[in-house]
DNA sequence: GAGTGGATTTCGCAT
DNA sequence: ATGCGAAGTCCACTC
């Protein structure tokens, strides 16, 4: 199922390379190496010990020993050139739309492994922001007291409003959700909503921004726009969306 | 400088990933595995064959067999734990701040490589949002005839103006770039940047959005918000830059 | 340390 | 296909 090459020739690692590809099996590679890439953008990467991964789907990968992040990358549906060019071993990753272009030359191969890799595994996320939209849905006395839903996703003019609904008042709701904390940007955003609803309906909104936490400036900016904050966790939406026995938004309505 | 191995035992596994992780070795290890992560938020993900990889620098990716972007991962700063538990290989990431723990258990080893890299070489990038800048600032005409930079990055009430002149006529001129499809986003902030800057002077204010592209709907908000577009290309610049003399912001004054 | 904006962002969803 | 916003975004830089 694994094939591994240690410290092979570059006419084995060629061979390898070019058969792992053409078998569309997943590529895994170890050594000094230099990398171009032309496309939405241009980068050099002088020679450095790498690891290069190509996957089935044609996505690569080029990490250097440190950092999350590759140094550089292709996403997938590639389509791959490789061979020998003198004492150098090259790999080209070309994408269309954008048209971009990854080239990858190695001049020394401490180890190469091409593999077909099995995984039907599902995989699951929890507390995301729309994980939040749901509790609020399904319990909105998280916002506060009285409050009732009448839309999610509402369109107004300048995009999308998270949560729409009434307070206890009679007064028409806003609700701007994030998951993390919330900046200026969700409060000039959340402002844009309720600016353009209070021209729509000529009657009193609340904008209410829903977050776990707010940046200390952004708060300001809210206060002076008129707009309120509400604190709440990702955490506490999971536990309500656990105990409730509503699992997503389509069963709502 | 690499140890490889292939098909090991369990227990000859958790000795070389124990070995690795104390001695800050890189490690990359196929399997069947499955994951769990609790922190920002939670996730699992359900048995299935894999690439893990570990750097030096405490970062963690696991890489499902499809996909530009690991399934689970952990940023550089980790604390390692492992060891067997059963018939099972587990690994434990622990960040703290945010407080974060990834946990990875095998119970197939099909391969494991520890290795120390050695990567000096320099990485550029070229035709970046401050390129674009550098060549507007270097040749304004780029923009339109007879414009003026006064400033750049100057500080208004929102947040910065990319670039800030004077046109022919004496009009204020702010300039937002977005070195790919300008959004509704961009007109939007450049829109607080014109109004911010009309309050303030009180005199005519010219708002220009520059971009390769501008989003069909993000153009007519820029229309009715009387700003203007105009065709810019990174690569545009990226000439422009190439052929000047002028090399960084900081020579510019 | 918090806040802000960019990214070769990628990804997914709705138009 | 295009547009738009979220992301466990990450990262770098400023205040």
């Amino acid at each position: 199922m694994i094939t591994v090459l240690e410290a092979p020739t570059r006419e084995e690692a060629a061979e390898a390379v070019k058969s792992a590809l053409s078998r569309r099996r997943i590529l895994v590679m170890v050594g000094n190496c230099w990398v171009n890439y032309q496309g939405r953008a241009r980068s050099i990467l002088n020679p450095g010990e790498r690891i290069l991964i190509i996957k089935e789907d044609g996505s690569v990968l080029v990490h250097r020993p440190k950092g999350y992040e590759p140094v550089n990358w292709q996403p997938p549906g590639c389509i791959f050139h490789s061979g020998l060019e003198g004492d150098v071993l090259f790999i080209k990753a070309v994408r269309r739309k954008p048209r971009e272009i990854l080239q990858v030359f190695f001049d020394k191969i401490y180890f190469l492994a091409a593999m077909s890799l099995a995984d039907k595994g599902e995989f699951s996320l929890h507390a995301s922001e729309e994980e939040m939209q749901k509790a609020i849905m399904n319990q909105p006395s998280l916002i506060e007291d009285g409050l009732r839903i009448i839309a999610y996703e509402k369109k107004v003019e300048p995009g999308f409003v998270d949560v729409y609904g009434v307070d206890r008042d009679g007064r028409l709701v806003v609700i701007e959700i994030k998951r993390r904390t919330a900046g200026k940007e969700a409060v000039l955003q959340l402002s844009r909503y309720v600016d353009s609803l209070r021209g729509e309906h000529g009657r009193e909104v609340r904008g209410i921004l829903v977050a776990p936490k707010i940046a200390r400036q952004a708060h300001k900016t809210l206060i002076t726009l008129g707009l309120e904050f509400k604190r709440l966790d990702p955490k506490r939406c999971a536990e309500v969306l656990a105990k409730g026995r509503l699992g997503s938004l389509e069963e709502y309505y």
